[in-house]
DNA sequence: CGCCGACTTGATGCCACTCAAAAATAGTGG
DNA sequence: CCACTATTTTTGAGTGGCATCAAGTCGGCG
């Protein structure tokens, strides 16, 4: 997000140190008791709720440069919690001083803003894929999505990276059984547009992926305000 | 949310102006053009987001007391449109300027971010319906989260309130078809658990209604950070 | 009175679920 | 290195929830 080199000294003063979490080290929870939050810098997380049946719905997969668990220090009682999905390392950091460093440096605090309005943004158009769109269509829009956010943080290219999430992942992201899942991607596959296999994946026709899934990724970009 | 006196004045200052508008007078773009958002005061919006294929997903409804439009001016190029749903009176004012007394009235700025957690909050809570709730439970859900809406902002009791939404209002914002939305809301009737009629709720068994629908208020409050 | 939007109900069909189980893969200890 | 187990992936069969198509009712309004 462009930030000048004094803005990013402030940022640096708020940060305060490295963590290494493992895939069974819930960090939700974590964060709440002392009022921190997380900055994900390697790995990816994940984010969901569990309905009292058992179920769960994933709200969202978190890669490199992505925010963790700011709303759970905003909202109380969070129900939503943040698991690692690989081993991640992520920089822990003071809700307060961060936003106290953004009073002081008006365009910091534009930038977190911006973030926050870009996970809206994603929360958002995840709630439109469940509520319109058909199983295919809403999992070639998943898989664009995921390749967007993964080039930008340089974590690989839009129409192939690494991707650590098993079917019953995507399942409950999507709002399918994991077993229709499966169907999906097998006709994905076949029809020449999206391979995924052993943690990668691959798309093989992104003009025709993107027409099919009605992508379009002008949602993930974020705006200063100041 | 408790402001101090003085806060509100600050608030004040930077209110800008009412306005008054009718049902065709959409006020996304609106804002965009100006940087404005608005606080709604009276009467009730949507917004939504529209598909290629013309199919509509409502994202939330708005009461008095929320924000519009926030969104819109933190993202570029939003598609995410907000119509009234009813005549509405909003008081618009400048992103910058509530910023700017944000910046400096700390307090302020919290509650301007825990406003936008808790909306952050209610668009999980969609998600989390529309994915894994079945069509009793999530329309069960939706009005059980409306009416402790509307009776925060003075609007109602929250089990029994005015309200204006046509039955495809709702199934465009819980993923359903007008058809089927009627037919739950019958088997809901009939078995005693809610009534809507002529633009009225009546929750005929409110902790029965709750439990079908697994409904925990606590995400509808927020927290502030200083 | 005629029209139009909203609501209601019936019939039919498909998308995606559940149940069941085999095959492939990964992880583990001997 | 191999046997053993747990996890993940894959496939089949049957079912059901919700969509779609069709049509009729009700109430408001010009």
């Amino acid at each position: 997000m462009a930030l000048t080199a004094a803005e990013i000294e402030t940022l640096a003063g708020v940060a305060q140190r490295k963590l290494m979490l493992s895939t069974d080290q819930g960090l939700s929870q974590q964060g709440q008791a002392n009022s921190a939050a997380f900055i994900l810098t390697r790995g990816w997380a994940f984010s969901y709720i569990l309905l009292h049946d058992g179920s769960r719905q994933i709200v969202d997969f978190r890669v490199a440069g992505d925010f963790l668990g700011l709303r759970g220090l905003l909202s109380p009682m969070s129900d939503l919690f943040i698991e690692p999905l690989t081993d991640v390392e992520v920089t822990e950091f003071q809700i307060g001083e961060l936003l106290g460093a953004g009073t002081k440096v008006p365009r910091l605090m534009s930038a977190i803003l911006a973030g926050i309005a870009r996970d809206q943004a994603i929360t958002v158009e995840h709630l439109v894929s469940i509520g319109r769109r058909g199983a295919p269509e809403r999992t070639a829009h998943f898989f664009l999505e995921l390749g967007a956010r993964l080039e930008e943080a340089g974590q690989g290219r839009k129409d192939n990276y690494a991707c650590p999430l098993t079917q019953y992942h995507m399942a409950d992201a999507l709002g399918l059984s994991a077993i229709h899942i499966n169907r999906v991607l097998r006709e994905l596959r076949e029809d020449g547009l999206l391979t995924f296999r052993k943690g990668e994946v691959f798309i093989d026709d992104y003009d025709q992926l993107s027409k099919l899934a009605g992508f379009d990724p002008g949602y993930l970009r974020a705006k200063t305000v100041f």
